[in-house]
DNA sequence: CGCAATGTTGATAACAATCAAGCTCGGTGG
DNA sequence: CCACCGAGCTTGATTGTTATCAACATTGCG
């Protein structure tokens, strides 16, 4: 849709600069995989030597992703899975009565795709909630890369299976949790799953807006307001605009039950 | 917990009668895949010849779950993966809090265990609705099959793939559904799936509790239980007991949107 | 600087939970 | 065989949480 444009990054990703030398919306460089500083988290974590090299001719294409821009419309033909670079997208269904719904939000190191091998049509959108990159990887080649390395396939089994157990906490979060609950929750996900990138656990920036929070955990977004507001009155939290930072996690986790 | 004792098939599944000759309560039997009426909705569909042989050696043990025992447990190691030869199951999630929450319900035709692979350990109990049994399919030996069996990599691909797109579809009703559209869901969801099986997709029976429903679509028994009385009284079905009859299934499709 | 998008806060209303009472059916024992 | 018992289910009355409607504040961008 829109061309992608010189952008600075709005945190500091622990990435690779990128060194595009095409103008094209889509640039080859070389085999990135060993040096890219997301690998521990990324697909490709169990590989080395040939095999990460092998894999890295696979993926070794990038695209970047204006904020906005969508990555992949509901409808479009599933034939490349993405590893999202940097940035952040949300994924996004849309029903029939025109309403949206955001299901899920999309950090450096994850995978974008998964839930269309089986259909072979995406069913969702996924949309860049800032400037983002991504790499490319054609499905086609990954499936027959993956019969003969076996530590691939493994990690593509474990990818898959880590995405329905996820789905499945979830699940128990939308149907059986308070609202209080799930905003808790959700602070508490985002919180680890930055953790994970070297990131602060205590300190975020929210990449989306009150609404789209909202719509992923089936509150509107004045629930999520509120229920920031009282957090910080009540001193779990401090925020301010999107920043959030956790004064009293205990107390957070105890709400959840767990974690 | 309970021994299996012999019982009679609740209803009339298309099953290959089960020709068990072991007393104990896993039967091994001859390669069972090529001449199983649930072959063309089960795990090996796409598989024929010698790789059907193959995979019916790594899933030639059959297992009996007594109605209300677990086919296995949260904690328990995950080794093994499952397929539903005939009878029903649920996934239990246990939070902390003591309450128990309803993740799915597994028909025949329909693996277990998908869940665990990432984490080697089961998060959820699975316990048998029904007198059932279950095809066990060892995990170690099926994932070495893929790597030689291009078909079967790709089909366990795309089950992972369908369990997560299945999710997903289950969260966007959780999340942003009235209790009615829930239930209407979650009907038409079960018609589907009785369809595929070959069995009638406009008459058929629930094998779980009001409370089981009500706890898998996030709503009280109670609730559940006056919205199947409304939606008889609008003339939309006919309940009797767990006996369910669509009388005006395209209304039931208005109401959840889509499907 | 002004406008549109995003976010906050308040008042009210609706939907589903909770509490409570009784019903139905299938199984079991007298 | 019948009576009883209990799990599962239905229905009613009330409460509470969250949605909805509405007004206004703030931010960032053109």
């Amino acid at each position: 849709m829109l061309q992608s444009i010189a952008y600075a990054q709005p945190q500091p990703i622990p990435l690779t600069p990128a060194r595009s030398r095409a103008a094209a919306p889509a640039a080859r460089a070389a085999s990135a995989c060993s040096s890219c500083s997301l690998r521990s988290v990324c697909l490709p974590q169990d590989l080395d030597g040939g095999d990460l090299d092998r894999f890295g001719q696979v993926a070794s294409q990038k695209r970047r992703i204006a904020r906005g821009a969508a990555l992949y419309r509901s409808g479009d033909v599933f034939d490349t899975l993405y590893a999202v670079r940097s940035g952040a997208f949300k994924s996004v269904g849309v029903s029939l009565h025109g309403d949206e719904k955001v299901t899920g939000f999309h950090l450096p190191g994850e995978i974008l795709g998964l839930d269309a091998i089986n259909g072979g049509r995406h069913d969702y959108d996924a949309v860049a909630l800032e400037d983002s990159e991504v790499c490319v990887i054609p499905y086609a080649p990954l499936e027959q890369l993956a019969l003969t390395v076996p530590p691939l396939q493994r990690h593509l089994f474990k990818a898959l299976s880590g995405d329905i157990s996820r789905d499945h906490g979830l699940m128990l979060l939308l149907g059986g949790m308070t609202a209080e609950q799930r905003l808790a929750a959700f602070l508490l996900s985002l919180s680890r799953r930055y953790r994970r990138l070297g990131f602060s656990a205590s300190s975020f920036v929210l990449r989306m807006t009150r609404e789209e929070i909202g719509s992923y955990l089936g509150l509107t977004l004045e629930t999520v307001s509120r229920l920031l507001s009282r957090f910080q009155h009540e001193g779990l939290i401090a925020v301010q605009q999107r920043d959030v930072e956790f004064r009293n996690a205990g107390r957070l986790m105890e709400m959840v039950g767990h974690w």
